[in-house]
RNA sequence: GGGGGCGUAGUUCAGUUGGUUAGAACGCCGGCCUGUCACGCCGGAGGUCGCGGGUUCGAGUCCCGUCGCUCCCGCCA
């Protein structure tokens, strides 16, 4: 293997094999860089001691594959590459082969700038890049490691049906027509949900699977059509065992992946600490800012809006912002649906600059003070608007202001998640998680009178501020899963329609259970340091949801649409 | 469904208030070169300025439309 050639080799005969990285022609000696999985290592032709090779070497291009015969030998001192693992040495060639052409590149290898599409297209060019090529082995070895400890812990790898049945809430499925059963759909899984379920039920205690996942919804850097799960479930669960699990497992990837020591247990956060403190339900705890409370202090203030707002929030961020730099942080703000930024500055050795110091008591003041060379941004509205302003601007000074410490790694549990969100539009209770969720046993009677503050058995887990997945304990009494089902207006019909096998199957033996998904893909985007998902997928689709390289997808022949019984008509007009 | 950005040589980009023959770097081709390692030096080829229309004496540049890519919002139980 190129990489692997070392000063205890020198003086054997060796045959390497890889790709021409790169070709240094002198005239005389030819220089060729000779590269595997393993590494490089630099080929020396020499016209005198093998014209033949030499003249092949001549002809050598980017990316030729080559096979190369010769002696191991030391470089002079003045010559040895100390870049290079391969450096003191390299191989005197006697005999060179050139096993395979390759024409000039569309794109050079060293430039990381291309055009995605260009590079998607020809992806098999695109990963001989050193840094796909170590996403790629990293996800790799990931997945062995997830084996591996899965499987001591007594979980079985089962595999589920890719062609499921479609299911119209949540998220769009992918439709699959069958040509033995026309005008009819499987759909592909947007998880192997009830299957698992079922799976424990069947007296597979632990159940594991590396699982596809599809949805089609619309593409974004962190999100695609196609995922990969690390997905479980267990029978009798306590949360904590599902915790202490996951850590393991965590932990055994962050070490081995990345050498990286991931303290545990992962610290908790119920998700209304994380609201109030960071203003969403996947914090980045790397950054130490944190979102204060004002509505109770500002109650009775001069400053109408204060005084008026159902919750005054605020941030203090260690910078004295300009005039300028708060009117752009202003726009930042209104584009998350900020009415204005209201905001205390408090300059080193100055009075405070405030529009708003005017109408503030001296108390009022004073708890907003902090140290000189300061700023204190204010929001005031609904909860909901406060929460998603103030914790995005968060993220946004954070970046801005070099806040983040990127060496870190903090893992955090986010849990007691509401069961329902009210839909405006549907004017409806949705599922926070998903249907199938347990309430907490003290919150169970308040699914009825009280559904919003019904508290869900569900848990996220959450690293450096990316979701990496969820997982909850289960119903698994048929009556408590009929009265979920009818907060969320599923009438018995379509319950039975739609879920009675999985009634059925709660109503025959089903032991208490409870499981957790973890998205490999997300993993390996944050293990890698990658800001984009595809850059971790071998073939990835474009943001389109288009795979450049092999067209798909793409239309079909009549006969083949004939057989399906599916009639394509001309355009939605 | 909506918003921002981009689209010029194989690639990454520059291109001034609209004005001569659209440039650079890398890559490619040819030549020279026996210690380079992003080799060097000399020479050369390579363009439907995404596409369509308009304004103008004249459009890469301005206007309208359209297509593609990308980032974001919506959406993603």
């Amino acid at each position: 293997m190129c990489g692997e050639v070392r000063p205890g080799h020198v003086g054997r005969r060796v045959t390497l094999a890889g790709w021409a990285d790169t070709r240094r022609d002198h005239g005389g000696l030819v220089f060729v860089d000779l590269r595997d999985s393993s590494g490089i290592c630099q080929l020396v032709v020499n016209p005198e001691r093998a014209p033949g090779a030499h003249a092949a070497a001549h002809a050598v291009r980017s990316e030729f594959v080559l096979r190369a015969e010769g002696e191991v030998v030391r470089r002079a001192p003045e010559n040895v590459n100390p870049d290079l693992p391969t450096g003191e040495v390299e191989l005197q060639v006697d005999d060179l082969e050139i096993v395979s052409e390759c024409p000039p590149l569309p794109f050079q290898l060293d430039d990381e700038g291309v055009d995605e599409t260009l590079r998607i297209r020809y992806r098999w060019i695109d990963l001989r890049r050193a840094r796909l090529q170590r996403n790629i082995r990293m996800r790799a070895r990931m997945i062995s490691i997830i084996r591996r400890e899965m499987d001591a812990a007594g979980f079985v790898e089962i595999e589920t049906p890719i062609m499921a049945k479609p299911t119209p809430e949540g998220a769009r499925d992918f439709l699959v027509p069958t040509r033995l059963q026309p005008g009819r759909f499987f759909a592909l899984p947007q998880s192997p949900q009830i299957y698992k379920q079922l799976l424990v039920i069947s007296g597979f205690e632990r159940y594991y699977q590396i699982a596809r996942c599809f949805r089609d919804e619309d593409l974004r850097a962190d999100r695609v059509q196609e995922i990969t799960q690390l997905d479980l479930e267990m029978a009798f669960p306590d949360r904590e065992a599902i915790f202490g699990l996951m850590e393991e497992v965590f932990g055994a990837v962050w070490r081995e992946c990345i050498g990286v020591e991931l303290r545990t247990p992962f610290p908790r956060l119920t998700f209304a600490e994380s609201m109030r403190r960071f203003g969403t339900d996947k914090p980045d705890l790397r950054v130490g800012l944190e979102i204060e409370d004002a509505t109770e202090a500002t109650r009775a203030s001069s400053f109408g809006v204060f005084a008026k707002a159902e919750c005054v929030r605020f941030l203090r961020v260690p910078q004295a912002f300009s005039r300028a730099e708060l009117e752009r942080l202003e726009a930042v703000a209104a584009e998350w649906g900020a009415k204005g930024l209201a905001y205390l500055v408090f300059p080193e050795g100055g009075e405070a600059r405030s529009p708003i110091a005017k109408f503030l008591s001296e108390e009022e003041l004073a708890l907003f003070r902090t140290q000189p060379g300061s700023t204190a941004l204010f929001c005031a509205d609904r909860p909901a608007v406060v929460e998603r302003v103030l914790g995005n601007l968060r993220l946004h000074l954070a970046r801005r202001l070099g806040l983040v410490d990127e060496a870190l790694w903090r893992p955090v549990w986010i849990v007691d998640f509401p069961m329902f969100d009210w839909d405006e539009d549907e004017e409806a209770w949705q599922a926070n998680h998903h249907p199938f969720t347990a309430p907490t046993p003290e919150s169970e009677e308040l699914l009825e009178r009280d559904p919003g503050a019904t508290v869900a058995q569900a848990y996220d887990l959450v690293v450096n501020g990316v979701e990496l997945g969820s997982g909850s304990i289960r119903i698994h009494r048929p009556d408590l899963q009929a009265k979920v089902f009818d907060v969320l207006r599923i009438s018995r019909e379509e319950q039975r329609s739609r879920f009675g096998f999985l009634l059925d199957a709660l109503a025959m033996g089903a032991p208490p259970h409870g499981g957790f998904a973890p998205g490999m893909d997300r993993t390996v985007m944050l293990l890698a340091g990658e800001p984009n998902l595809r850059d971790v997928i071998a073939f990835p689709k474009n943001q389109a949801g288009v795979d450049p390289m092999s067209g798909a997808p793409s239309e079909v022949g009549e006969e083949q649409l004939r057989e399906l019984g599916i009639q394509l008509r001309a355009g939605p007009d």
